[in-house]
RNA sequence: GCCAGCGUAGCUCAGUGGCAGAGCAGCUGUUUCGUAAACAGCAGGCCGUCGGUUCAAAUCCGACCGCUGGCUCCA
């Protein structure tokens, strides 16, 4: 769902409509898709959270006039007012009836015996289906298809590629325009456009899939780290520095080597072979195993903004979102077995903290738990499950728990987070591991003198900065919180003469902390602050004339409010109260 | 990696086989202005790259690179 539509949320009624709508628009699609291409396959067409897909494989790819041919024959469909009709028919009438089509076969062939089988048909077109539609096509109101796309049959990437057609259906033309004005919006969101506009990044394609962050961008992105510095301090971490490259050895203990290789950057330089870190956590467990620890020392919290390497598969990178550098807000953490649980609660706190102060209101949080072939007793997964589940829900906050979904060394806990267009992207992550600490041999000293092994929390609130701000820019539009924006505050002197006491003005804000410029460029000031307001800068400060001989500034918020002349030392108070209090 | 689409000035885009274009941004000049776009001029291009077809290619064909949408992947 897009952000913009969660308020006025549809009822639970609406959304079942839809949901018909959608599914007999998808018949629609097959029908007229039979109509233009009568070779053609069918497969699956089911509705989705904002319209519907239908997959085909065809003989031609489908172009965009195809598309508005389909949709003119659909719209006819709809003018005609069939009724939809269903029917039970046997296994053996349904394949006799889909000789020809392979993928109904399939489909038919993975049917239950005992289930019923049914097919749908409106006018000519019949298709297998459970069923689902509204009564008649005049129903369906008003169609839109939106884009061709590829899938692989069945999701899997062996199987033949299908061609699938998006489109979405309401159940008025006034509720389909609605919809596609808000995706316009959406995508006047976009991190990538922002991005450009607002001069945060630029991308060039000698480093595919890797940032350029731009002074502005770079502000942004600091200001996120030192956020994420600022909490350390009160929570017991200690940050460390890691190298960038070590020899595949490393890799090999670790794992990766076996297991992520085809994602690493591997060189090979005097006859050796190295690999650039995808991650810190080899690094922090030879920081770890480096010295003798005592269980008096734990938990030991090592935390790392150091630079991440992944070679993703082309196709699969997106703006600041999935790239392939990278760094995080990374710690580990070194605990004893009885610390995990109060570790735990204590980053989910931090992190609720953070997204709460940062308006994150939409999360999604998957628990994911054991799977198969797994490392550890069943009891060591027990007691790991149920201290994520109760760290959770011990800060009122709502999951998904996810079966099968762990990594084979320890449960974890995802947090999602949509971006403008609803696309959902990892963030904040806690994953246990009771690996790591094996592989690399950690150990300290009990009380009665023994050796023990730790166990090691992997954790990030923001994961990948670069991903988190993909999605905060996106989340805010560009209207980043005071504390957040790059330029806090930029001073509009009115002409040429004011230019001395603006950049007066500048300096004392800057002098103070205040991220300000000056805008003196020889323009009216109505250009001025149209070009601040489009940049979403949170204080825009007017100095003129009255201003100068009053050692004042005329205040006007970003939101169109004018706060009329302050002296500066009371604007200089306000900035940094928003700084402080995060708004 | 796979399917499809796209790639022209810093940005947004027009240009479908015959001299490379517009708006905005930039620069220069004029204007010195009170809360969302002053006026004029100038400059800006290997039309992603390489190859092919053609008398002639931004335009047609192929390969590669990059981006976009989706699929797969995401220790």
């Amino acid at each position: 769902m897009l952000q913009s539509s969660n308020k006025n949320r549809p009822s639970p009624e609406l959304l079942d409509l839809r949901r018909r709508i959608r599914h007999s628009a998808a018949h629609l699609l097959a029908d007229a898709v039979l109509e233009v291409i009568p070779a053609a396959k069918l497969t699956i067409g089911p509705p989705t959270d904002d319209g519907f897909y239908y997959d085909f494989d065809l003989p031609r790819p489908v172009t965009p006039e195809d598309l508005e041919r389909l949709e003119g024959i659909m719209r006819q469909r709809i003018k005609a007012d069939l009724p939809f009709v269903g029917k039970e028919v046997t296994k053996e009438e349904a394949a006799h009836m889909y000789a020809d089509q392979r993928y109904k076969l399939e489909i038919l062939e993975d049917i239950p015996p005992g289930e019923k089988i049914t097919l749908y048909s409106h006018g000519k077109f019949t298709d297998l289906c459970r069923g689902g539609h509204v009564d008649r096509t005049g129903q369906v109101s008003a169609i839109k298809l939106l884009n061709v796309a590829g899938a692989y049959w069945r999701g899997d990437e062996h199987n033949p590629m299908l061609q699938r057609i998006y489109g979405t259906a309401f159940e008025s033309q006034s509720a389909l325009n609605q919809y596609l004005k808000n995706l316009e919006e959406a995508q006047k969101r976009d991190h990538r456009k922002l991005g450009i506009e607002m001069g945060l990044f630029v991308f060039n394609p000698i480093a595919p899939a890797s940032p350029f962050f731009l002074p502005k961008g770079t502000a942004l992105y600091n200001a996120l780290v030192e956020y994420a510095r600022g909490l350390y301090k009160r929570y017991g971490y200690s940050e460390v520095i890691t190298p960038q490259i070590f020899e595949t050895e490393l890799w090999k203990r670790s794992g990766h080597y076996q297991h992520y290789i085809e994602n690493m950057y591997v060189i090979n330089i005097d006859e050796r072979e190295y690999g650039v870190k995808p991650m810190n956590c080899p690094a922090h467990a030879l920081m770890f195993g480096a010295q003798a620890h005592s269980y008096r020392d734990l938990p030991v919290r090592f935390a790392d903004f150091g630079r991440l390497h992944r070679y993703e598969r082309s196709g699969v990178t997106h703006g600041l979102t999935r790239v392939r550098t990278f760094a995080q807000d990374d710690a580990h953490i070194f605990c004893r077995p009885d610390q995990v649980e109060q570790e735990i609660r204590t980053f989910v706190a931090m992190l609720d903290q953070t997204y709460k102060l940062l308006r994150f209101e939409d999360v999604r949080i998957r628990l994911s738990l054991r799977p198969e072939g797994r490392i550890g007793t069943e009891e060591m997964w027990d007691r790991a499950e149920k201290a994520l589940a109760n760290s959770l829900t011990g800060q009122g906050l709502e999951f998904e728990p996810v079966p099968g979904e762990g990594a084979f060394y320890g449960p974890k806990i995802d947090f999602l987070v949509a971006d403008a267009l609803g696309r959902e992207w990892q963030l904040g992550t806690l994953q246990l591991d009771y690996n790591l600490p094996e592989r690399f041999d950690l150990d300290y000293t009990a009380e009665d003198g023994s050796k023990q092994r730790p166990v090691v929390l992997h954790r990030a609130m923001f994961g990948s900065i670069e991903r988190f701000l993909g999605v905060m820019i996106e989340h805010f539009g560009g209207a980043f919180p005071v504390w957040l924006a790059p330029v806090q505050a930029r001073v509009v002197p009115i002409a040429d003469r004011h230019s001395a006491y603006a950049e007066q003005v500048r300096d004392a804000l800057q002098a103070a902390g205040i991220r300000a410029e000056v805008d003196s460029r020889s323009e009216r000031m109505q250009a001025k602050i149209r070009d601040a307001q489009l940049q979403k800068i949170p204080y825009m400060l007017v100095a003129g004339d009255r201003e100068a001989a009053a050692g004042a500034v005329a205040v006007r918020m970003r939101s169109g409010e004018d706060k009329g002349a302050m002296p500066l030392d009371k604007v200089k108070e306000m900035i940094l109260k928003d700084v402080v209090d995060g708004t």
